[in-house]
RNA sequence: GCCCCCAUCGUCUAGGGGACUAGGACGUGGGCCUUUCAAGCCCAAAACCGGGGUUCGAAUCCCCGUGGGGGCACCA
């Protein structure tokens, strides 16, 4: 399983937008083979538009990372041997490769206007071809062109693809994907502005920074064979490519997007807010694209290391399924502590305005555990725990198949009960209310309901004997005799 | 329009010529447990896109359809 080559992986976002799973993703696989062969996993950041660059993107990608727990070993903030990191940072490294191409025939000064380029392919969608560079300035003098470029005039680097014959590109998990020369265009390489286009600037990052296995989602297929020339041109040695495919809606229609039905989140730090844990959202992305076997599904981040590998992955889309983010989110969250746990549950009742209680939370966590599939969840059901007594409706305390007067009797003899312990324990707080009910002529079920409503105030709570021996005798006694009131005065009108 | 990729239960997937009456998981339905909600346990329904080949034999290999996805920028 170890690959015995020590592997140098980078994960390469472009500061454009928010971090959503389909990165994390890539950064998961590629944070795995750099820890699991030993080699080094690298954060690059690719900001070669400016048009589209967002400044709080980058500290987002990094926050989301380090959240997941993918940590790099050379990236922005903390540098590292192939320094710079940044590619706004590495300009002067692109220009000069993308003149070594020219300087070798393999790219051509291009001083065609955005306007005129669009005339071009106006005119070849109307003749229904495809839409290419027509080549004017590929035959230019390479004097002729320095001389222009010496008055000023604005220009483009294009490369020079050939015209005839094919090329043949290989992806680890599709083997060759071959296309003909002829589809493909003279790419700009280097824009007007002086910086690189992803093309080349991704090229002469990854050989430089001596990139092993390049990961990258299929959007990049089409222009794979491209990537190959370019790394021909310059006579560099290609790294193994890894095309991931893309995650698609719930519905399995369409390229996963905020937007549509089904789709809760697919930002990274939106979901850790909704309560998700980083094991939980790695688990569920690591499997969507790679699998152990035919019944491993349970994985931490450690397993993973160990287990990941290349054979493994293949390359059809899959479909986000958030039911099944639910189902990997409870079972590590219940493979979790009890004091992990009351340290992830924290900020989220915190997040709700409550004061948290410390030794109540220690004491109710261990509650939650076995029931919630997200942090969020666990205060939707124990909040009140940390609120004033509840207000409950006092038709909600009347209980199942009783009238007012059994469920008032009921709760009287309930406080009673709750009176006649010095401390409250569970064990015979619950024999005790079981007794009752059986006195009552009611099912425990008919009494903890009433009970749960009066001392929770909601109809979904932690374990209703458990609650009442945590918020202690005398303000269950509280809570009670305040639901007795209520219903004493509710004329059972609706 | 052109190019590229993909194709097993609703979904994520196992499978890489005979071990397949196709396995697991989520979800769904039913049952057990039960103080709510969960969790847990048990059971069930549920798939090899179609057609041609190759082969003694195909979910597995090839071709053609079909379907889905992606790409065709001085964006990545």
């Amino acid at each position: 399983m170890l690959d015995p080559q020590p592997a140098r992986v980078r994960f390469a976002p472009s500061p454009t937008g928010r971090f959503h799973i389909g990165g994390a993703r890539t950064a998961l696989y590629d944070f795995l083979l750099a820890r699991q062969t030993g080699g080094q996993f690298i954060l690059r950041i690719e900001d070669t538009d400016r048009k589209r660059f967002v400044p709080s993107a980058e500290d987002e990608i990094i926050e989301s990372l380090h959240w997941l727990g993918l940590d790099w070993d050379e990236g922005p903030d903390i540098g590292g041997p192939y320094s710079p990191y940044r590619q706004s940072e590495r300009t002067d490294i692109y220009r000069q490769h993308a003149e070594e191409l020219v300087a070798h025939g393999h790219g051509y000064y291009c001083f065609c206007t955005p306007e005129r380029l669009s005339q071009v392919r106006q005119r070849q969608q109307k003749l229904k071809q495809p839409p290419r560079y027509d080549g004017l300035c590929r035959k230019l003098d390479i004097e002729e062109a320095r001389g222009r470029i010496a008055d000023g005039e604005s220009y483009v680097i294009r490369f020079k693809t050939p015209r005839e014959g094919s090329t043949a590109a290989v992806d680890l998990l599709r083997g060759p994907i071959t296309v003909e020369n002829s589809s493909l265009d003279d790419y700009i390489l280097l824009k007007s502005d002086g910086l690189p286009v992803y093309h080349l600037a991704a090229m002469v990052d990854d050989y430089l920074m001596e990139i092993t296995h390049v990961f990258r989602g299929s959007e990049w297929l089409p222009t794979f064979p491209l990537h190959v020339l370019i790394y021909e041109a310059l006579n560099w040695k290609q790294p193994i490519w890894v095309h991931l495919s893309i995650f698609l809606n719930p519905s399995g229609k369409g390229k996963m997007s905020k937007r549509d039905a089904g789709v809760r989140e697919i930002y990274v730090l939106d979901l850790k807010q909704m309560g998700y844990l980083p094991e939980g959202l790695l688990n569920w992305i690591a499997l969507m694209g790679w699998s152990y076997d035919d019944h491993t599904e349970f994985f931490t981040l450690e397993d993973l290391i160990e287990k990941f590998s290349l054979q493994k992955l293949h390359p059809s889309p899959a479909a986000v399924d958030y039911k099944k983010l639910d189902h990997f989110n409870g079972n590590h969250i219940r493979s979790l502590t009890t004091s992990e746990l009351v340290d992830q549950l924290r900020p989220h009742f915190e997040r709700e305005g409550l004061i948290v209680n410390e030794e109540i939370l220690q004491e109710i966590t261990p509650l939650v555990q076995e029931r919630i599939r997200t942090l969020e969840e666990a205060v939707e059901i124990a909040g009140f725990f940390f609120r004033e007594a509840p207000e409950p409706e006092p038709s909600e305390l009347v209980g199942k198949k009783m009238t007012i007067d059994e469920s008032i009797e009921a709760i009287r003899r309930s406080s009673e009960v709750v009176e006649s312990f010095t401390t409250l324990d569970v064990e015979s707080l619950e024999e005790a209310l079981r007794a009752l009910a059986e006195d009552l002529g009611l099912k425990a079920g008919q009494l903890f309901g009433i009970l749960r409503i009066a001392v929770t105030g909601q109809r979904i709570s932690t374990p209703l004997i458990e609650s009442m021996v945590v918020i202690g005798k005398e303000e269950v006694l509280n809570r009670i005799a305040h639901a007795l009131e209520k219903l004493e005065s509710y004329t059972g009108a609706t």
